[in-house]
Formats: C-alpha cells, sequence, structure tokens
DNA sequence: GATAGAAATGAGAATCTTGATCATCTGAGC
DNA sequence: GCTCAGATGATCAAGATTCTCATTTCTATC
C-alpha cells in the first residue's frame, strides 16, 4: 500500500522505512519528533538507530511524504503530508498542536510578498496561546 | 544614551554590553546572529568572550531591547527591538530580511485562534522566497 | 530461488549551536 | 580608592542532527 509512496519517491522500500511511515500514520498525535519516532520504534521491538529514523525522515521530506516544522523548542517536528497545505497553533502549556487554513490569511501574504518585489515560495506560521482543553495543564480548575 | 535602556533593565553598565548594543544599532542587516556578533567583536579588536554574546543577547531579549528570531537555518537571528510588532520575509537566495506589519492578518489570527478556543500569546510568520534586489545571486542577469 | 551490485543501515564519532561552571575581573556606590 | 555583587571569559557540557564506514539488505538478473 505504502510501498508505492517509497518506490515513486525512488527509495528502496526497506523495514526501516515502511515502519516509520507506519507510526507517521497510525500516531495520535500527528506531530512527532524524530526522538519519538524512535522510542515508539524500541517500545515495538525495531531495533532502528536514530541515525536511520533521522535519515530516513530527511529523505521523506525531499520526497514530499512528510513536513518538517520547527516550532518552538529546539527539536523539529515531522507530520504526515496529505495533500493540504496549513499553519499550525500550539498551546504553550500542554504542546498540543491544531492546524487550520486560511484563505485570507494565504491570500494577504501573497500580496504582501509581491509588494516587497519577493517570488513568495513557501511561508512558516505558528499562532501560540494557552488551550481550553480539558487536559491541559494550564486550563483553570 | 543607550546606558538608560541597560540601567532600566536592571543590567550593569559594561563595556561588552554596550559594545552588543553598539553592533546591533549600527549593523546594516539588522538581523545578525550570535556568531555574526561576535565576529564583528573580534574584529573591531574587542576581546570579548562567545559566551558572553549568547548571555548577553538573552538577558537583552528578556529585557525586551532585542528579539530572538528562528528563521529556516538552525541559528537564532537578534534584532534590535524598536517598538513595533512585525513579521518577517526571507529571501531563499541572498538571505536578505525584510520585515512588514499587516492588520489584516494580525486580526485573522486572533480570530482563528479564538475559534479554536486558544488564548492567543504570540505568533511567529515568516514567508521565504525570491527577492528581487539587485545584489541577489538568484536575480536573472 | 541463488547472486551480485547498489543502496541502506547501525553504531558511534563528529559537528554545531547554545547554555552551564567557576575562578577572575569590573563597575557602582560609599 | 575600596568593597562586593554582578559580569566576564575559558572551558566544558548538553542536545539535536549529521557524517563515516563497515556490515547488511533490497532489487534486478540469471
Amino acid at each position: 500500500m505504502e510501498t508505492s509512496n517509497l518506490k515513486k519517491a525512488g527509495l528502496k522500500v526497506t523495514l526501516p522505512r515502511m515502519k516509520i511511515l507506519e507510526i507517521l500514520e497510525s500516531s495520535e498525535t500527528r506531530h512527532l519528533t524524530a526522538e519519538a519516532i524512535y522510542r515508539e520504534l524500541l517500545d515495538s521491538g525495531e531495533e532502528i538507530g536514530l541515525a536511520t529514523v533521522y535519515r530516513v525522515l530527511t529523505q521523506f521530506e525531499a520526497a514530499g511524504l512528510v513536513c518538517r516544522l520547527h516550532l518552538e523548542g529546539n527539536q523539529a517536528v515531522f507530520e504526515l503530508e496529505r495533500g493540504g497545505h496549513h499553519d499550525h497553533i500550539v498551546c504553550n502549556q500542554c504542546g498540543r498542536v491544531e492546524e487550520f487554513f486560511d484563505e485570507t490569511i494565504e491570500r494577504r501574504q501573497r500580496e504582501i510578498a509581491q509588494h516587497h518585489g519577493f517570488a513568495i515560495k513557501d511561508h512558516a506560521l505558528v499562532l501560540y496561546g494557552d488551550c481550553n482543553d480539558s487536559a491541559c495543564p494550564h486550563r483553570p480548575a
């Protein structure tokens, strides 16, 4: 099933790559650090090195299979690319990440870039705040 | 002149701090890495350690004198805080950074955050593209 | 299926950025 | 000028990510 994605990207179908794809697909949070993926691999009994995780994720990114995000903090997080572009809201307290897409913002960005003489290629927008989730440690009792 | 800012922030007026402020004020690019500031200090004959540069910049950030930005790449860049919030456009080719502020985007961000139940505290927006500067290596001849 | 060659992997070293430690030095007030 | 808290510099340390290279695993071929 997913092997087709790998082949399409010119990547050999190997066990580490399939396992990493599986984890990205099945994870609840959908936004994982390389370390987190590595730990899940260990937990499920796979003997896959951290270097391989980083290498594979970088290749996946180049192949357009995953996106790499730099949220606050020093670790990059990876998410499966499922077609649509979107931006992110991050809770400062519990780290939860939600996604959104807003055509108004997208349009204004294009207009602003044009106004500055830039041919816009990409953008990174992250909102930081305090969420209202019942599990969020910041939430008032 | 600037010594007042330092005093106001509860920081002793020392030579390293003044020199670093000077560099931030006089630099053309206005967006400098800690390394770049360190090199400028060395070039001007100052014997100031890299650790001090990082420490001072962190203190300046805490005092609201500078902003720390995480653009693509692994080094943070620092810019003098001159009052107004703004976002950034970065040229993928020459690294040039321009600033902009757009009330429409700001408003939409607040609305989106509210819609997701987030109390927005901060945001990071960076546009990446190719600029049209005559010195930009990407520019068509 | 067995096999060869290319590509991928794993372990650990290496790198890069940034923060911590600690002995020494310096600035502000007296 | 003197004292002492605070600041500095040199070095070490930590965390994330990449590199190296010998070994292993796919894939295409016979």
